[in-house]
RNA sequence: GCCCCCGUCGUCUAGCCUGGCCAAGGACACCGCCCUUUCACGGCGGCGACACGAGUUCAAAUCUCGUCGGGGGUACCA
């Protein structure tokens, strides 16, 4: 694979071959629709997205749906969600078990021409062939036992109410599986067996079905995660069984947890739900981003990479063989950068749908005030989540004093309590008399009584900032003051006094 | 069991193809200091890796072989 000759299209030269792969790519993402869009789909969407991107090629989303028990369409939807929240949009759409005809033709003729047959094993000897296969150390277990069945072994499986499934005759020769990350490697065809492509039930298979649509659909390029690179020499035998051509492979390391295993729905649950970090609030840049150095990298000093750098600098030649670890403190650094990079409008706008949700507002009428919250709140925000913990106080004071804090703050002992109660009570005054309440007047009016007072600047401000909001943490207090507002200030402090 | 893939700081990685510039660089995390009304931010500093063993070579993280370790697959799932 060449760098993309985008100069020999500028110069406007005319011709075609130097155009190369850029303006032909074609590439897909197939997910099953069995559940969420997890983290590591996300990613192989991405790399392909990119990958058609930086070509000015096509970018495909196919549902392989032909696991008719496990899918759902409910989960197709989630998937669409997901990709679309991630801004990963696609170019055309197939749905695979719409497409039943097409295959169907496809196996009739790898029936006619001898490279496919009807196997009428039954489960039950399906699991002692394994088992002994198992015993004996070989390579394989399936024996192509029935590649060679008498018209009389047929009517008697027939009469027996056997339902056969096609399996596709492996050949004898090597196959040759070229990929761009993992390099090429000759696959001895004994440890190949004969796959089933179609099931008893009539329903095509994974295998087959995806190396038909790959060639009906003109896929130039499969980038996907390395649980299929063993799938890839059965899908080039189906393929030459065919006489189609075979896309170029990519396979993408795994996306692993903390333990170096594979991530995965049925361990890691809502961990690896895409849509369950968007209601967490992390933003899609930062999740793109994230995914994206997840087994690829640019240089030796890069980290953050806007969508149209991503564009502009992928490469599979520098995705890695190896598998990543998915590590969250990373993607929560990336999503409190890109909250940060967001001014204040739009920050707003981001964690309104926050504060709804917990009931803290219902109108946006007051639109001026919450953005000075946001304001004041500045970059102490990991996820828009956190907008929560850090500003209830502001809309109700119905809140709880904060035990950590109340024991270093207020004081342990009766007598540390006293000096509490004594300084919030001179601090209720000087607020009850400053003449007006912003910022300026309120820090000038307590720093004066703190230092004439000896008293230390950090107890005052944080016995007040516990009767305020409960907390020891938070924007500054002085904007908590004055967004606050006198009247709620002048309650809030005699109420802190009564309980402490 | 069998088949396949992988192996640089705790994590993501640069370097490996084209041996020397690597007493291995960056980022996240962690620790400390500074800033500071708190918590964050920020600034500065610290901790920290070539899996192991042979071989080739004047020289190996880089090439070769072996060992060990990890992972994936092994379905009438994808």
């Amino acid at each position: 694979m060449g760098k993309n000759p985008k100069g020999a299209e500028m110069n406007g030269t005319p011709n075609t071959a130097t155009a190369g792969v850029t303006d032909t790519v074609r590439v897909r993402m197939a997910p099953s629709p069995t559940g969420f869009l997890h983290i590591g789909g996300a990613r192989t969407a991405l790399f392909n997205w990119l990958f058609a991107k930086h070509h000015n090629g096509t970018f495909i989303l196919r549902i392989d749906d032909t696991d008719t028990a496990r899918s759902t369409d409910e989960s197709m939807h989630e998937i669409y969600d997901a990709l679309k929240w991630l801004g990963i949009n696609w170019d055309e759409q197939y749905v695979q078990s719409e497409r039943r005809n097409i295959y169907d033709r496809y196996v009739s003729q790898l029936l006619e021409s001898g490279n496919a047959y009807r196997c009428y094993c039954t489960p039950e000897e399906l699991e002692e062939i394994r088992a002994q296969a198992r015993a004996d150390k070989l390579t394989r277990s399936y024996d192509g036992r029935h590649r060679h069945l008498t018209s009389e072994d047929v009517e008697r499986f027939v009469a027996e109410g056997r339902k056969p499934v096609v399996r596709i005759k492996m050949p004898d020769t090597p196959i040759l599986v070229e990929d761009i990350v993992l390099g090429s490697r000759s696959i001895d065809p004994d440890t190949l067996e004969d796959e089933v492509i179609v099931r008893s039930n009539g329903m095509p298979n994974y295998n087959l079905t995806s190396i038909i649509d790959d060639a009906e659909m003109q896929i130039t390029h499969v980038i996907r995660g390395t649980e299929h690179l063993n799938n890839t020499p059965k899908q080039i035998a189906i393929a030459n069984a065919l006489g189609l051509g075979v896309p170029q492979f990519a396979h993408i390391p795994l996306v692993l947890d903390s333990s170096g295993r594979k991530m995965s729905k049925r361990h890691h649950g809502d961990l690896v739900a895409v849509n369950r970090y968007r209601e967490q609030g992390y933003l899609p840049e930062a999740v793109l981003n994230f995914v994206a150095r997840l087994g690829w990298s640019y240089d030796d000093k890069q980290e953050i990479f806007s969508v149209d750098e991503l564009i502009e600098k992928f490469d599979l030649a520098r995705v890695g063989k190896s598998g990543s670890v998915f590590d969250i403190k990373k993607l929560e650094w990336l999503n409190s950068h890109y909250i940060n990079q967001l001014d204040v409008s739009a920050r707003t706008d981001a964690v309104i749908p926050f504060w709804q949700a917990e009931g803290l507002i219902n109108s946006t009428g007051q639109r001026d005030w919450l953005e000075n919250i946001v304001e004041a709140v500045g970059e102490r925000l990991t996820t828009l989540q956190d907008i929560i913990p850090q500003t209830r106080y502001f809309f109700t004071d119905e809140f709880e004093y904060e035990p950590k804090a109340v024991k270093k703050w207020w004081g342990g002992s009766e007598e540390k309590k006293e000096k509490t109660r004594e300084i919030l009570t001179n601090l209720l005054q000087i607020l009850e008399e400053t003449p007006s309440f912003d910022v300026e007047t309120v820090e000038t009016a307590i720093w004066k009584y703190t230092d004439e007072n000896d008293i230390k600047r950090v107890a005052a401000m944080q016995a007040l900032r516990i009767a305020l909001t409960g907390t020891s943490f938070g924007p500054s207090l002085f904007d908590i003051v004055a967004l606050l507002g006198r009247d709620e200030v002048l309650k809030r402090i005699p109420k802190a006094i009564a309980n402490l």
